[in-house]
DNA sequence: GCACATGAATGCATAGTGTGCAATATTTGC
DNA sequence: GCAAATATTGCACACTATGCATTCATGTGC
């Protein structure tokens, strides 16, 4: 139960990046809606019935498994007492260090999303298990009567995790280290657009602010 | 095009709630996943394959088609210049006025939604058109290069709205011009939980807080 | 009224999805 | 090596979803 076997664990993991790579090539060279299950299944070398044994469907295959928390990064949580957010981002800082994130292959799923947007649902839809956590962690802090607000943050939270994982992909200088913190600058970009009576029209001169300014960092002052 | 006909017209609206009454009672007696659309369309009285005329597929039939902005309320949101958010929250308002909600559906979602929680994301996902709405609007705030922001928003507002959405099913007391108003504490509850350095151990004495102040109200004081 | 255009409902055929089951092959623990 | 556990596969089957042609109802112009 704690280290399982090898040969087949390695081949199980292999496997399953082999038909993901294989769902997103070709959707990328036909499209998404033209690619079969079976056609899959031959690119990657199985049977159509050993594609349903790795993933519940096509589009599962195409976005692969989002990672999520270990057992001691939810003890650690937990056990700290520092502010609930920075604790959150900090969970899933270690989470991004454990999991081994191949940029080549968010590559394909970035250039498909593109391509096709109608799947974008689906990939923020795939986070959902980590959405779950990120609300569960949430609750401990807050109180079961506050799930309904754990998780809309959480899905604030996955949801400004994968724009960034968007943006990771396509920026070779950018190292994984930093993917929770942009995600949590978009995070305080979100807080100042939630700030009530923000978005000052400067009495001072043109009526058209800088859209630069309203995102590029937190949050406009404001009035107390 | 302004007033098209009329017996057409009622009739299809009406046929495509009977689809909805049929497949949302259905799923309640049998499980969502033991309903099919040959049952949904015999339920209704009409063929599967005009089932698939009125909905793409079976889960769209039990959600059924989400309200969208209509062009005076585009218009009036792109001549204000309040602040964005509560500039949103009024273009809601009017969306949510025009619509005229069913309450005995939206309990008949909402207790499925309790039945089987695997429908959730897919009743989040529902909203998908109202979301892009959202996002266009703020984008014309915020200019294009925000649009990541700007959905990032939309996808926290239409959040807040769908959960209240569920709390107004259940509460016959309740009327649906206060929707909004609710959405929006919820949206200040999430700016709170958003703000660094939040849920401050407070110096003095235990160390557990009191969970219910987190959320029944909009932030914690903010150190500038 | 009547003829015609338009849109809706239906049956049929068909491609594709996803699951259960049983047979077979492979890996692992011993 | 050998037996137990696990993976792969083929096959059958129920269901989803779409395209197409036909029939029927409705609205429109004359």
């Amino acid at each position: 139960m704690t280290v399982k076997s090898s040969l087949r664990d390695r081949r199980r993991l292999q496997t399953s990046r082999e038909i993901q790579r294989a769902a997103l090539t070709l959707a990328l060279r036909h499209g998404h809606d033209s690619v079969t299950t079976e056609a899959i299944a031959a690119e990657a070398g199985i049977s159509q019935r050993t594609f349903f044994n790795y993933y519940l469907n096509k589009d599962a295959a195409i976005i692969g498994n989002a990672p999520s928390f270990d057992d001691d990064t939810v003890a650690r949580f937990r056990e700290s007492s520092g502010p609930l957010l920075a604790d959150l981002l900090q969970a899933l800082r270690r989470l991004l260090s454990n999991s081994d994130l191949d940029r080549s292959t968010s590559q394909l799923i970035d250039r498909l999303l593109v391509r096709s947007p109608d799947l974008l649902p689906i990939f923020y839809g795939s986070l959902k298990r980590l959405r779950d956590q990120i609300a569960d962690l949430a609750v401990m802090r807050l109180g079961e009567d506050a799930r309904a607000d754990a998780e809309l943050l959480a899905e604030a939270i996955s949801h400004a995790l994968a724009d960034t994982f968007r943006i990771w992909a396509n920026d070779d200088g950018m190292s994984a280290d930093s993917i929770v913190d942009i995600a949590a600058a978009k995070l305080q970009v979100l807080r100042g657009l939630l700030t009530p009576g923000v978005q000052p029209i400067p009495a001072a001169s043109t009526v058209r602010p800088d859209t630069q300014a309203m995102t590029s960092t937190a949050a406009a002052p404001i009035r107390p």
